[in-house]
DNA sequence: TTGCATGCAAACTGTTTGCAGGCCA
DNA sequence: TGGCCTGCAAACAGTTTGCATGCAA
């Protein structure tokens, strides 16, 4: 796995293990117990807005939360269930998770290169795709648009190996 | 696995391991060595347009084609290399493959139910896509739209249920 | 004290690979 | 004969699970 996270941008907050993003309340609301763990990993999302399991193992480590994958693996399986997190298959890989934005959706656009995430929304496209789901006979449920592309940053690298 | 598939559709056929849709110079001429699991695989793609390892397994034991999982997975992996078919992630399970047309592309409505998937291609939307890897700067490579959603078939299956 | 959260290790699924045997040009 | 195709079994990665422990209300 390549962790090309800034792994410190989360090492800088004063409060780790404190989720912004949704209070104590809420999750209970939802029926999910606040624990250590639940509440250190969905503080990660603050500071890095797509993650998988590993890089979450890897920075809850090293900001000293000790706790094992499998545990890991049940909590962001929970906190799907009860939509707080979503979960996204960018590559044949891993999953990547991201926190559900009540009412916000949006598509992703995903750097091969490097795996840099950047999210995106059109109206239209969005407009579309009920038109053809309907045309279709399907009651549509959700969907996920991915482009897959290179980003500027490694195309200026590639270009530079290539000199 | 479950293997929601006509069965017989391919067994039907007359000519069973020849594809029609590639013909073996011109898989020659892609460097692909037209052996018999690799005619029998790709002419199951005649009646099924979406198959994944397992399917493709079932598939070619059910015709009487002895040949085990490493070996369809090398063939897969093969045939995607030199761009004949080509790999989906529909679900986080296993992937599916179809036969690449050249010049044509479309996305896909999925049903999560049965597994049913249909075909689709939309012109603004793939116009819209461009512009928006343009807006952010990135060099698109490809895309995946998947909907996914719930076919009449199995919405009508499912009313029945709540009877 | 009860129940849920956790760690560990084993299991499991989809996929890949090393190696030895076999087939065909 | 040489090279590639193949089968088998083992390896592998990501993920899940059974069981025993332990913490917290």
């Amino acid at each position: 796995m390549i962790l090309d996270i800034d792994i410190n941008a989360s090492r800088n907050r004063k409060t780790i293990g404190m989720a912004e993003s949704m209070n104590i309340i809420e999750l209970k609301n939802k029926g999910i117990t606040p624990t250590k763990h639940t509440m250190a990993l969905l503080g990660l999302f603050n500071m890095h807005k797509h993650l998988d399991a590993n890089q979450i193992f890897s920075l809850l480590q090293y900001n000293g939360v000790e706790v094992s994958v499998a545990t890991i693996y049940r909590i962001l399986t929970n906190l799907e269930t009860k939509n707080v997190i979503q979960k996204h298959n960018f590559n044949n890989e891993q999953a990547t998770y991201e926190l559900v934005i009540p009412n916000e959706h949006h598509d992703h656009i995903i750097c091969v290169s490097c795996n840099k995430v950047v999210e995106f929304m059109d109206d239209t496209i969005e407009q579309l795709q009920n038109k053809i789901a309907l045309e279709n006979n399907f009651h549509i449920l959700h969907h996920s648009l991915n482009i897959y592309g290179i980003c500027t940053d490694c195309d200026v690298r590639n270009d530079t190996y290539q000199l």
